[in-house]
DNA sequence: CGTTGAGTTGACTCCTATCAAGAAATGTGG
DNA sequence: CCACATTTCTTGATAGGAGTCAACTCAACG
């Protein structure tokens, strides 16, 4: 059946990019039939507004999130009160990993922006795994690449310094959207000083005073949310003198 | 045939005792033929010396390990030379899993001590969770507790102080001890102090001084690599103070 | 018994947090 | 649509925590 073939090639692409697992299937060279189950399992809900959760630290697991567009933040709250940002997700990436282990979320997902979101149902997708040859195995890695982004970090907040840090920080979102199609020189930031901050381990006024810094030196252009990146080159040079351990901090998925 | 139950349930308990993967399979119910085939696949290599290396960076991946004793400290390398290390394994905790989704490690992996060490064939150790039912779940959990760690550390390093980032490391090495059998409250370092700086983030001149610091408080008494812990709710008042999200900064596996 | 590496301690410096105030943007309600 | 309130961002001044440099002690080891 010829035609079948070719409807369900158009399946998958278009299954695979409508459930945002694009990067889970694409690589596997899936059956048909075994894209159509993938697709069946996910929940397409609502788009979030800004400031929506999608799950909240401490509330019981039961779904992985896969991100279509805009923009999610997961952070914890620390008991004085004040938030530590530990992600921000964009589209074709993965939230709420942090679940499965203890069956409840360690930390809070909201949306930056109006976000839409994949929702798969955890326990169908462990059933598909156990059965779908292959799959198994994505999954494996789409977790493994979770655990190496710790490597990264762990240089980054170990070691570098505030400017290696926001240019780690640039360089990283340049290649993710790039790897989305969007532009890898010029995006808005969806969240805030503070925000980026935070996920830095730096003062909101040292982001600040470093995105006028690298407009001084002709490295970007800001004008408030809006990144234009001039040199890319120096973004990089500022990482590789110290470290070049940095480039595993999130690539794209 | 009752003899071959009492057989076999002796046979979980050493079985997953020497394959170190304990934890991996004590939860499940495994049945008792299910055990020895995880069993089966498990490699025990003779001990490594201090030194020895499991894996190193770009080396391809093909197993994860299993710490049974001893302890296993895994770093990358900078390009100027320094090295950053990105994690301190004790027994019965998992090295490796970096490895998976590229194929090849991203850090390499040592031996801080003679340490004895199982080997796990991920290849084969995958077509038993394809077929073991709950074992694939129990792979995910153990995967999802490394993504969850990352969160814990995100806060140590972002925002803690040198002090709160020594207690935290001392409180999470006396639970792990503790987990697998030994004292909570005297240990020995089997790594050194610029080891521990590497980890944390700090210079090692800064944790000499802490322990000489604790000391003083009557916190600790620090014999060269010898701790004992003398106030356990002090260490932990350092981190409540600021921040209770570092209790799952390095739990037992 | 000299050599080597690990650890301790002190002096000094510098990066970045903190505090503070003003500017710009965003949101709100009448 | 405008005035007011609120939040975000910027910029400056100051202070402190931890890094760096350096000298010394101590233990391990051949």
């Amino acid at each position: 059946m010829p035609q079948t073939k070719v409807v369900s090639l158009e399946k998958l692409k278009t299954a695979c990019k409508n459930c945002g697992l694009a990067k889970l299937c694409l690589p596997l060279g899936l059956e048909n039939n075994d894209i159509e189950r993938l697709d069946a399992i996910v929940r397409r809900n609502r788009p979030l507004h800004r400031g929506n959760h999608i799950f909240q630290t401490g509330s019981s697991f039961g779904s992985i999130y896969v991100v279509k567009s805009g923009t999610i933040k997961s952070y914890t709250q620390c008991p004085n009160g004040t938030e530590q940002v530990v992600g921000f997700h964009l589209p074709g990436e993965v939230v709420g990993l942090d679940g499965i282990e203890t069956g409840k979320h360690i930390c809070s997902a909201k949306a930056l922006e109006t976000t839409a979101v994949c929702e798969v149902p955890f326990s169908r997708l462990e059933e598909l795994t156990a059965t779908v040859p292959g799959l198994q195995h994505q999954m494996f890695r789409l977790m493994s690449k979770e655990i190496s982004k710790e490597t990264g970090l762990m240089v980054l907040l170990g070691k570098s310094t505030a400017e290696e840090r926001l240019a780690a920080f640039l360089l990283s979102l340049s290649v993710r959207f790039h790897s989305y199609g969007f532009s890898s020189t010029e995006f808005n930031l969806s969240m805030s000083r503070r925000e980026i901050g935070s996920y830095l381990g730096l003062a909101l006024e040292t982001v600040s005073r470093l995105f006028t810094h690298f407009q001084e030196e002709n490295i970007l252009e800001v004008d408030r949310k809006h990144i234009k990146i001039l040199e890319m080159e120096q973004l990089f040079k500022l990482l590789s003198d110290q470290n070049g351990c940095l480039d595993r901090l999130q690539h794209p998925q």
